[in-house]
DNA sequence: CACCTATGTTACTAATTGGTAAGTTAGGAA
DNA sequence: TTCCTAACTTACCAATTAGTAACATAGGTG
Protein backbone atom coordinates (compact mmCIF):
# COMPACT_ATOMS: atom_id res chain seq x y z
CA UNK A 1 0.00 0.00 0.00
CA UNK A 2 1.73 2.94 -1.22
CA UNK A 3 1.09 6.76 -0.20
CA UNK A 4 1.47 9.80 -2.53
CA UNK A 5 1.30 13.08 -0.43
CA UNK A 6 0.55 15.75 -2.60
CA UNK A 7 -0.78 19.36 -1.77
CA UNK A 8 -1.72 18.36 1.70
CA UNK A 9 -1.84 20.90 4.72
CA UNK A 10 0.20 21.25 6.94
CA UNK A 11 -2.25 19.67 9.72
CA UNK A 12 -3.96 16.69 7.55
CA UNK A 13 -0.86 16.55 4.82
CA UNK A 14 0.86 13.36 4.14
CA UNK A 15 -2.43 10.96 4.62
CA UNK A 16 -3.29 12.82 1.38
CA UNK A 17 -4.38 10.77 -1.96
CA UNK A 18 -7.36 9.01 -1.26
CA UNK A 19 -8.98 11.66 1.69
CA UNK A 20 -11.49 13.56 0.47
CA UNK A 21 -10.50 17.07 -0.25
CA UNK A 22 -12.54 19.72 -1.99
CA UNK A 23 -9.86 22.04 -2.26
CA UNK A 24 -7.98 19.35 -4.75
CA UNK A 25 -10.66 18.38 -6.32
CA UNK A 26 -11.27 21.61 -7.70
CA UNK A 27 -8.07 21.93 -8.68
CA UNK A 28 -7.71 18.58 -10.43
CA UNK A 29 -10.88 19.62 -12.62
CA UNK A 30 -9.33 23.35 -13.21
CA UNK A 31 -6.37 21.73 -14.17
CA UNK A 32 -8.14 18.73 -16.17
CA UNK A 33 -10.36 21.16 -17.86
CA UNK A 34 -7.58 23.76 -19.11
CA UNK A 35 -5.72 21.06 -20.59
CA UNK A 36 -8.56 19.61 -22.40
CA UNK A 37 -10.50 22.58 -23.50
CA UNK A 38 -6.90 23.74 -24.89
CA UNK A 39 -6.79 20.11 -26.90
CA UNK A 40 -10.18 20.19 -28.38
CA UNK A 41 -12.16 23.71 -28.32
CA UNK A 42 -15.03 24.67 -26.24
CA UNK A 43 -17.34 22.58 -28.68
CA UNK A 44 -14.24 19.64 -29.06
CA UNK A 45 -13.79 19.25 -25.23
CA UNK A 46 -15.89 16.88 -23.47
CA UNK A 47 -17.61 16.98 -20.18
CA UNK A 48 -16.53 12.60 -19.38
CA UNK A 49 -13.09 13.33 -20.06
CA UNK A 50 -12.81 16.06 -18.18
CA UNK A 51 -13.96 13.94 -15.69
CA UNK A 52 -11.89 11.36 -16.08
CA UNK A 53 -8.54 13.02 -16.12
CA UNK A 54 -9.34 14.70 -12.94
CA UNK A 55 -10.12 11.42 -11.53
CA UNK A 56 -13.27 13.07 -10.44
CA UNK A 57 -17.20 11.82 -10.74
CA UNK A 58 -19.41 13.93 -13.36
CA UNK A 59 -21.23 15.54 -10.66
CA UNK A 60 -18.64 16.76 -8.27
CA UNK A 61 -17.61 18.78 -10.91
CA UNK A 62 -21.20 20.21 -11.73
CA UNK A 63 -21.20 20.55 -8.08
CA UNK A 64 -18.32 22.62 -7.85
CA UNK A 65 -18.52 24.16 -11.36
CA UNK A 66 -21.73 25.34 -12.78
CA UNK A 67 -22.23 23.57 -16.14
CA UNK A 68 -19.95 23.21 -19.25
CA UNK A 69 -19.78 26.75 -20.26
CA UNK A 70 -19.03 27.78 -16.48
CA UNK A 71 -16.27 26.04 -16.58
CA UNK A 72 -15.01 26.79 -19.49
CA UNK A 73 -14.56 30.75 -18.07
CA UNK A 74 -12.98 28.89 -15.01
CA UNK A 75 -10.85 27.58 -17.38
CA UNK A 76 -9.83 30.74 -19.61
CA UNK A 77 -9.58 32.48 -16.51
CA UNK A 78 -6.50 30.13 -15.03
CA UNK A 79 -5.11 30.33 -18.37
CA UNK A 80 -4.60 34.04 -17.27
CA UNK A 81 -3.75 33.82 -14.07
CA UNK A 82 -1.17 31.04 -14.78
CA UNK A 83 0.49 33.07 -17.41
CA UNK A 84 0.49 36.28 -15.14
CA UNK A 85 2.06 34.13 -12.50
CA UNK A 86 5.06 33.16 -14.73
CA UNK A 87 5.35 36.70 -16.10
CA UNK A 88 5.76 37.91 -12.95
CA UNK A 89 9.49 35.74 -13.03
CA UNK A 90 10.61 37.99 -15.59
CA UNK A 91 12.64 41.00 -14.33
CA UNK A 92 14.40 43.51 -16.80
CA UNK A 93 15.02 46.27 -14.07
CA UNK A 94 18.82 46.06 -14.16
CA UNK A 95 19.46 45.46 -17.56
CA UNK A 96 20.52 47.93 -20.20
CA UNK A 97 17.57 48.79 -22.75
CA UNK A 98 18.42 46.51 -25.58
CA UNK A 99 19.53 43.94 -23.33
CA UNK A 100 16.40 44.51 -22.12
CA UNK A 101 13.89 44.73 -24.93
CA UNK A 102 16.04 40.91 -26.24
CA UNK A 103 15.33 39.37 -22.71
CA UNK A 104 11.68 40.50 -23.38
CA UNK A 105 11.14 39.11 -26.39
CA UNK A 106 12.84 36.04 -25.89
CA UNK A 107 10.70 35.89 -22.59
CA UNK A 108 7.67 35.94 -24.59
CA UNK A 109 8.49 33.73 -26.93
CA UNK A 110 9.27 31.07 -24.68
CA UNK A 111 6.65 31.74 -22.59
CA UNK A 112 4.12 31.11 -25.61
CA UNK A 113 6.56 27.87 -26.34
CA UNK A 114 6.47 26.42 -23.55
CA UNK A 115 2.42 26.85 -22.47
CA UNK A 116 0.87 26.27 -25.44
CA UNK A 117 -2.77 26.16 -23.98
CA UNK A 118 -2.50 29.75 -23.52
CA UNK A 119 -2.17 30.27 -27.33
CA UNK A 120 -4.60 27.62 -27.93
CA UNK A 121 -7.65 29.08 -25.13
CA UNK A 122 -6.86 32.50 -26.83
CA UNK A 123 -7.51 30.91 -30.12
CA UNK A 124 -10.76 28.97 -29.04
CA UNK A 125 -12.12 32.67 -27.20
CA UNK A 126 -11.71 34.03 -30.24
CA UNK A 127 -13.23 31.82 -32.21
CA UNK A 128 -16.42 32.48 -29.65
CA UNK A 129 -16.65 36.19 -30.18
CA UNK A 130 -14.80 36.82 -27.28
CA UNK A 131 -18.18 36.35 -25.13
CA UNK A 132 -16.04 35.16 -21.89
CA UNK A 133 -13.40 37.29 -22.18
CA UNK A 134 -15.01 39.91 -21.56
CA UNK A 135 -16.97 38.74 -18.41
CA UNK A 136 -13.47 38.37 -16.85
CA UNK A 137 -13.18 41.20 -15.06
CA UNK A 138 -9.83 41.72 -13.78
CA UNK A 139 -8.46 40.59 -17.23
CA UNK A 140 -6.92 44.14 -17.99
CA UNK A 141 -4.88 44.28 -14.91
CA UNK A 142 -3.41 40.66 -15.83
CA UNK A 143 -0.35 42.31 -18.39
CA UNK A 144 -0.29 44.97 -16.76
CA UNK A 145 2.81 44.21 -15.14
CA UNK A 146 4.49 43.53 -18.59
CA UNK A 147 3.21 47.02 -19.65
CA UNK A 148 4.83 49.03 -16.83
CA UNK A 149 8.20 47.44 -17.33
CA UNK A 150 7.92 48.25 -20.94
CA UNK A 151 7.40 51.42 -20.60
CA UNK A 152 10.23 51.68 -18.46
CA UNK A 153 12.48 50.36 -20.82
CA UNK A 154 11.26 52.78 -23.57
CA UNK A 155 11.87 55.69 -21.26
CA UNK A 156 14.87 54.55 -20.43
CA UNK A 157 16.07 53.91 -23.93
CA UNK A 158 15.01 57.26 -25.13
CA UNK A 159 16.72 59.07 -22.30
CA UNK A 160 20.04 56.91 -23.21
CA UNK A 161 19.18 57.79 -26.87
CA UNK A 162 19.30 54.22 -28.10
CA UNK A 163 15.45 54.28 -28.86
CA UNK A 164 13.59 57.07 -30.35
CA UNK A 165 10.73 58.40 -28.61
CA UNK A 166 6.98 58.05 -29.58
CA UNK A 167 6.87 54.50 -28.93
CA UNK A 168 3.38 53.50 -27.61
CA UNK A 169 4.03 50.87 -25.23
CA UNK A 170 1.01 48.39 -26.23
CA UNK A 171 1.50 48.82 -29.79
CA UNK A 172 5.01 47.75 -29.35
CA UNK A 173 3.57 44.65 -27.46
CA UNK A 174 1.22 43.60 -29.87
CA UNK A 175 3.67 43.69 -32.29
CA UNK A 176 6.30 41.68 -30.08
CA UNK A 177 3.07 39.54 -29.20
CA UNK A 178 2.69 39.20 -32.63
CA UNK A 179 6.21 38.37 -34.04
CA UNK A 180 5.90 35.35 -31.17
CA UNK A 181 2.50 33.90 -31.20
CA UNK A 182 2.27 33.31 -34.91
CA UNK A 183 5.28 30.76 -35.20
CA UNK A 184 3.59 28.58 -32.48
CA UNK A 185 0.20 29.04 -32.84
CA UNK A 186 0.32 28.17 -36.69
CA UNK A 187 3.16 25.87 -36.96
CA UNK A 188 1.73 22.98 -38.45
CA UNK A 189 0.25 24.66 -41.44
CA UNK A 190 3.57 26.48 -41.75
CA UNK A 191 5.18 23.31 -41.61
CA UNK A 192 2.62 21.89 -44.51
CA UNK A 193 2.95 25.33 -46.66
CA UNK A 194 6.24 26.46 -46.46
CA UNK A 195 8.29 23.01 -45.09
CA UNK A 196 9.37 24.96 -41.95
CA UNK A 197 10.92 22.71 -39.48
CA UNK A 198 8.88 24.33 -36.42
CA UNK A 199 11.85 23.22 -34.15
CA UNK A 200 13.66 24.21 -31.24
CA UNK A 201 16.63 25.80 -34.02
CA UNK A 202 14.17 26.79 -35.99
CA UNK A 203 11.97 29.09 -33.54
CA UNK A 204 15.15 30.35 -32.14
CA UNK A 205 16.71 31.34 -35.79
CA UNK A 206 13.22 33.39 -35.93
CA UNK A 207 13.75 34.31 -32.08
CA UNK A 208 16.64 36.40 -33.63
CA UNK A 209 15.24 37.78 -36.72
CA UNK A 210 12.04 39.15 -34.26
CA UNK A 211 14.65 40.92 -32.03
CA UNK A 212 16.22 42.14 -34.47
CA UNK A 213 13.55 43.16 -35.90
CA UNK A 214 12.00 45.24 -32.61
CA UNK A 215 15.62 46.83 -32.11
CA UNK A 216 15.47 48.72 -35.90
CA UNK A 217 12.21 49.38 -35.34
CA UNK A 218 13.48 50.89 -32.00
CA UNK A 219 16.56 52.44 -33.30
CA UNK A 220 16.59 56.26 -33.66
CA UNK B 1 -42.89 35.11 -61.13
CA UNK B 2 -39.06 36.11 -60.78
CA UNK B 3 -35.66 34.28 -62.53
CA UNK B 4 -32.25 34.32 -61.06
CA UNK B 5 -29.62 34.12 -63.66
CA UNK B 6 -26.37 32.42 -61.48
CA UNK B 7 -23.82 30.48 -62.37
CA UNK B 8 -25.76 29.08 -65.34
CA UNK B 9 -23.34 27.40 -68.40
CA UNK B 10 -23.83 28.15 -71.95
CA UNK B 11 -27.05 26.26 -72.59
CA UNK B 12 -29.24 25.39 -69.73
CA UNK B 13 -28.58 29.08 -68.75
CA UNK B 14 -30.97 31.63 -67.48
CA UNK B 15 -33.50 28.79 -65.69
CA UNK B 16 -31.36 28.66 -63.30
CA UNK B 17 -33.03 28.51 -59.73
CA UNK B 18 -35.04 25.91 -59.14
CA UNK B 19 -33.60 23.39 -61.72
CA UNK B 20 -31.91 19.91 -60.72
CA UNK B 21 -27.85 21.33 -60.64
CA UNK B 22 -25.17 19.21 -58.96
CA UNK B 23 -22.78 21.57 -59.62
CA UNK B 24 -24.57 24.29 -57.87
CA UNK B 25 -25.52 22.16 -55.16
CA UNK B 26 -21.65 21.28 -54.80
CA UNK B 27 -21.20 24.99 -54.61
CA UNK B 28 -23.92 26.03 -52.59
CA UNK B 29 -22.84 23.06 -50.02
CA UNK B 30 -19.10 24.25 -50.23
CA UNK B 31 -19.82 27.75 -49.65
CA UNK B 32 -22.11 26.89 -46.38
CA UNK B 33 -19.43 24.54 -45.29
CA UNK B 34 -16.42 27.05 -45.57
CA UNK B 35 -19.15 29.72 -43.61
CA UNK B 36 -20.10 27.11 -40.67
CA UNK B 37 -16.86 25.50 -39.37
CA UNK B 38 -15.09 29.13 -40.20
CA UNK B 39 -17.48 30.73 -37.80
CA UNK B 40 -18.09 27.62 -35.11
CA UNK B 41 -14.63 25.53 -35.82
CA UNK B 42 -14.25 21.54 -36.56
CA UNK B 43 -16.86 20.12 -33.48
CA UNK B 44 -18.67 22.83 -33.30
CA UNK B 45 -20.03 22.66 -36.94
CA UNK B 46 -23.30 21.42 -37.38
CA UNK B 47 -24.36 19.43 -40.57
CA UNK B 48 -27.60 20.31 -40.33
CA UNK B 49 -26.62 23.94 -40.45
CA UNK B 50 -24.95 23.23 -43.40
CA UNK B 51 -27.12 21.65 -45.15
CA UNK B 52 -29.85 24.42 -44.54
CA UNK B 53 -27.36 27.33 -45.08
CA UNK B 54 -26.90 25.49 -48.45
CA UNK B 55 -30.74 25.17 -48.97
CA UNK B 56 -30.18 21.56 -49.64
CA UNK B 57 -31.46 18.27 -47.85
CA UNK B 58 -28.81 16.53 -45.69
CA UNK B 59 -28.10 13.31 -47.70
CA UNK B 60 -27.30 15.61 -50.86
CA UNK B 61 -24.43 17.06 -48.76
CA UNK B 62 -23.29 13.19 -47.71
CA UNK B 63 -23.73 12.31 -51.52
CA UNK B 64 -21.08 14.74 -52.77
CA UNK B 65 -19.02 14.56 -49.60
CA UNK B 66 -18.30 11.81 -48.04
CA UNK B 67 -18.31 12.53 -44.54
CA UNK B 68 -17.77 15.08 -42.00
CA UNK B 69 -14.25 15.12 -42.15
CA UNK B 70 -14.35 14.80 -46.05
CA UNK B 71 -16.15 17.56 -46.03
CA UNK B 72 -14.30 19.53 -43.61
CA UNK B 73 -11.00 18.66 -45.65
CA UNK B 74 -12.95 20.30 -48.81
CA UNK B 75 -13.50 23.11 -46.92
CA UNK B 76 -10.19 24.12 -45.83
CA UNK B 77 -8.72 23.35 -49.11
CA UNK B 78 -11.44 25.88 -50.49
CA UNK B 79 -10.01 28.21 -48.46
CA UNK B 80 -6.91 28.27 -49.56
CA UNK B 81 -8.03 27.97 -53.22
CA UNK B 82 -10.03 31.05 -52.81
CA UNK B 83 -6.70 32.88 -50.57
CA UNK B 84 -4.72 32.48 -53.86
CA UNK B 85 -7.06 33.27 -55.91
CA UNK B 86 -6.90 36.76 -54.52
CA UNK B 87 -3.19 37.15 -54.61
CA UNK B 88 -3.17 36.32 -57.70
CA UNK B 89 -4.91 40.07 -57.84
CA UNK B 90 -1.52 41.27 -56.11
CA UNK B 91 1.22 43.03 -58.84
CA UNK B 92 3.90 44.30 -57.40
CA UNK B 93 5.97 44.04 -60.65
CA UNK B 94 7.04 47.84 -61.64
CA UNK B 95 7.00 49.30 -58.33
CA UNK B 96 10.01 50.43 -56.46
CA UNK B 97 11.39 48.16 -53.65
CA UNK B 98 9.98 50.10 -51.12
CA UNK B 99 6.93 51.03 -52.39
CA UNK B 100 6.17 47.30 -53.82
CA UNK B 101 7.18 46.39 -49.97
CA UNK B 102 4.66 48.74 -47.93
CA UNK B 103 2.12 47.49 -51.02
CA UNK B 104 2.80 43.95 -49.81
CA UNK B 105 2.06 44.50 -46.40
CA UNK B 106 -0.96 46.68 -46.76
CA UNK B 107 -2.72 44.10 -48.95
CA UNK B 108 -1.28 40.91 -46.51
CA UNK B 109 -3.24 42.82 -43.89
CA UNK B 110 -6.24 43.51 -45.65
CA UNK B 111 -6.68 39.96 -47.59
CA UNK B 112 -6.85 39.13 -44.08
CA UNK B 113 -9.49 41.46 -42.83
CA UNK B 114 -11.76 41.21 -45.84
CA UNK B 115 -11.73 37.10 -45.52
CA UNK B 116 -11.86 36.40 -41.70
CA UNK B 117 -12.82 32.67 -43.12
CA UNK B 118 -9.25 31.95 -43.76
CA UNK B 119 -7.89 33.05 -40.10
CA UNK B 120 -10.16 30.60 -38.32
CA UNK B 121 -10.38 28.01 -40.41
CA UNK B 122 -6.28 27.98 -40.01
CA UNK B 123 -6.81 28.38 -36.22
CA UNK B 124 -8.99 25.94 -36.39
CA UNK B 125 -6.77 23.30 -38.11
CA UNK B 126 -3.95 23.85 -35.99
CA UNK B 127 -5.76 23.06 -33.11
CA UNK B 128 -6.33 19.96 -35.09
CA UNK B 129 -2.78 19.35 -35.04
CA UNK B 130 -2.44 20.27 -38.63
CA UNK B 131 -3.90 16.65 -39.70
CA UNK B 132 -5.76 17.64 -42.12
CA UNK B 133 -3.45 20.48 -44.41
CA UNK B 134 -1.18 17.79 -44.30
CA UNK B 135 -3.24 15.80 -46.29
CA UNK B 136 -3.86 18.64 -49.46
CA UNK B 137 -1.09 17.74 -51.56
CA UNK B 138 -0.56 21.17 -53.47
CA UNK B 139 -0.88 23.17 -50.45
CA UNK B 140 2.96 23.86 -51.10
CA UNK B 141 2.30 25.43 -54.61
CA UNK B 142 -0.32 28.14 -53.00
CA UNK B 143 1.32 30.62 -51.71
CA UNK B 144 4.45 30.06 -54.16
CA UNK B 145 3.31 33.02 -56.26
CA UNK B 146 3.57 35.36 -53.45
CA UNK B 147 7.00 34.07 -52.54
CA UNK B 148 7.98 34.36 -55.92
CA UNK B 149 7.10 37.95 -55.94
CA UNK B 150 8.44 38.79 -52.40
CA UNK B 151 11.69 37.12 -53.50
CA UNK B 152 12.04 39.32 -56.91
CA UNK B 153 11.33 42.95 -54.67
CA UNK B 154 14.57 41.12 -52.11
CA UNK B 155 16.26 41.04 -55.21
CA UNK B 156 15.78 44.08 -56.80
CA UNK B 157 16.02 45.92 -53.68
CA UNK B 158 19.63 44.90 -52.81
CA UNK B 159 20.85 45.36 -56.48
CA UNK B 160 19.35 49.09 -56.02
CA UNK B 161 21.11 49.06 -52.40
CA UNK B 162 17.89 49.91 -50.91
CA UNK B 163 17.55 46.55 -48.88
CA UNK B 164 20.53 44.39 -47.25
CA UNK B 165 21.30 41.19 -48.54
CA UNK B 166 21.04 37.78 -46.55
CA UNK B 167 17.26 38.38 -46.07
CA UNK B 168 15.18 34.78 -46.68
CA UNK B 169 12.13 34.93 -48.25
CA UNK B 170 10.19 32.54 -46.41
CA UNK B 171 10.98 33.90 -42.86
CA UNK B 172 10.45 37.59 -44.01
CA UNK B 173 7.26 36.99 -45.03
CA UNK B 174 6.41 34.76 -41.91
CA UNK B 175 6.94 37.60 -40.00
CA UNK B 176 4.71 40.19 -42.23
CA UNK B 177 2.36 37.78 -41.78
CA UNK B 178 2.57 37.29 -37.88
CA UNK B 179 1.95 41.46 -37.86
CA UNK B 180 -0.82 40.73 -39.97
CA UNK B 181 -2.49 37.85 -38.43
CA UNK B 182 -2.13 38.52 -35.24
CA UNK B 183 -4.51 41.88 -34.09
CA UNK B 184 -7.25 40.50 -36.82
CA UNK B 185 -7.26 36.90 -35.22
CA UNK B 186 -6.79 38.13 -31.65
CA UNK B 187 -9.32 41.13 -32.28
CA UNK B 188 -11.65 40.02 -29.25
CA UNK B 189 -9.22 39.35 -26.45
CA UNK B 190 -7.25 42.55 -27.30
CA UNK B 191 -10.36 44.63 -27.30
CA UNK B 192 -11.03 42.83 -23.34
CA UNK B 193 -7.27 42.91 -22.79
CA UNK B 194 -5.71 45.98 -23.72
CA UNK B 195 -8.80 47.99 -24.28
CA UNK B 196 -7.68 48.31 -28.03
CA UNK B 197 -10.84 49.45 -30.29
CA UNK B 198 -9.81 46.76 -33.16
CA UNK B 199 -11.38 48.93 -35.83
CA UNK B 200 -10.47 50.42 -39.04
CA UNK B 201 -8.63 53.32 -37.82
CA UNK B 202 -6.68 51.16 -35.01
CA UNK B 203 -5.73 48.91 -37.71
CA UNK B 204 -4.64 51.39 -40.29
CA UNK B 205 -2.20 52.73 -37.91
CA UNK B 206 -1.13 49.14 -36.52
CA UNK B 207 -0.70 48.38 -40.59
CA UNK B 208 1.51 51.22 -40.92
CA UNK B 209 3.70 50.54 -37.87
CA UNK B 210 3.86 47.50 -39.59
CA UNK B 211 5.63 48.73 -42.59
CA UNK B 212 8.03 51.00 -40.64
CA UNK B 213 9.34 47.81 -38.55
CA UNK B 214 9.42 46.03 -42.36
CA UNK B 215 11.49 48.98 -44.04
CA UNK B 216 13.73 49.53 -41.03
CA UNK B 217 14.57 45.62 -41.50
CA UNK B 218 15.49 45.86 -44.40
CA UNK B 219 17.30 48.85 -44.29
CA UNK B 220 21.02 48.33 -45.09
C1' DC C 1 -21.54 7.79 20.65
C1' DA C 2 -25.07 9.91 17.40
C1' DC C 3 -25.84 13.16 14.07
C1' DC C 4 -25.28 15.96 10.07
C1' DT C 5 -23.27 18.03 6.25
C1' DA C 6 -19.80 18.18 2.77
C1' DT C 7 -17.80 15.00 -0.33
C1' DG C 8 -18.41 11.58 -3.39
C1' DT C 9 -20.58 7.73 -6.69
C1' DT C 10 -23.73 4.90 -9.72
C1' DA C 11 -27.02 4.91 -12.93
C1' DC C 12 -29.95 7.25 -15.46
C1' DT C 13 -32.49 10.77 -19.02
C1' DA C 14 -33.54 14.02 -22.60
C1' DA C 15 -31.73 16.13 -26.40
C1' DT C 16 -28.58 16.56 -29.90
C1' DT C 17 -26.23 14.98 -33.91
C1' DG C 18 -23.71 12.33 -37.53
C1' DG C 19 -25.24 9.31 -40.69
C1' DT C 20 -28.66 6.31 -43.63
C1' DA C 21 -32.58 3.58 -45.77
C1' DA C 22 -36.18 3.98 -48.61
C1' DG C 23 -38.75 6.42 -51.60
C1' DT C 24 -39.76 10.49 -55.17
C1' DT C 25 -39.24 13.22 -59.31
C1' DA C 26 -37.06 15.60 -63.07
C1' DG C 27 -35.59 15.27 -67.56
C1' DG C 28 -32.60 13.28 -71.13
C1' DA C 29 -32.21 8.93 -74.15
C1' DA C 30 -34.17 5.28 -76.98
C1' DT D 1 -44.17 7.84 -75.18
C1' DT D 2 -41.42 4.89 -72.06
C1' DC D 3 -37.59 4.05 -69.47
C1' DC D 4 -33.71 4.91 -66.54
C1' DT D 5 -30.46 7.34 -64.04
C1' DA D 6 -28.99 11.28 -61.46
C1' DA D 7 -30.73 14.63 -58.37
C1' DC D 8 -33.32 15.21 -54.37
C1' DT D 9 -36.45 14.50 -49.95
C1' DT D 10 -38.74 12.57 -45.88
C1' DA D 11 -38.31 10.10 -42.01
C1' DC D 12 -35.75 7.61 -39.38
C1' DC D 13 -31.72 5.31 -36.30
C1' DA D 14 -27.74 4.64 -33.21
C1' DA D 15 -24.44 6.87 -30.66
C1' DT D 16 -22.90 10.54 -28.15
C1' DT D 17 -23.20 13.90 -24.57
C1' DA D 18 -24.63 17.61 -21.22
C1' DG D 19 -26.82 17.38 -17.21
C1' DT D 20 -29.38 15.12 -12.88
C1' DA D 21 -31.74 12.29 -9.32
C1' DA D 22 -31.02 9.29 -5.91
C1' DC D 23 -28.06 7.08 -3.06
C1' DA D 24 -23.51 6.27 -0.06
C1' DT D 25 -20.07 7.62 3.34
C1' DA D 26 -16.33 10.03 5.61
C1' DG D 27 -15.32 12.51 9.42
C1' DG D 28 -15.84 16.72 12.24
C1' DT D 29 -19.14 18.50 16.06
C1' DG D 30 -22.14 18.40 20.11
Amino acid sequence: MRHRCLSGEAATAGTASKKRDAQRSKRAILDAALSEFAERGHAGARIDAIAERAGVSKPMLYNYFGDKDELYTAALREAYVQIRAGERELDLAGKAPEAAMRDLVAFTMEHFRSKPWFISMLNTENLLGGQTVRKIKDVGEIQSHLITMLTRILNRGVSQRVFRPGIDPVDLYIMIAALCYFPISNAHTLRAVFRCPVDEPWLNRHREHAVEMVLRYLAP
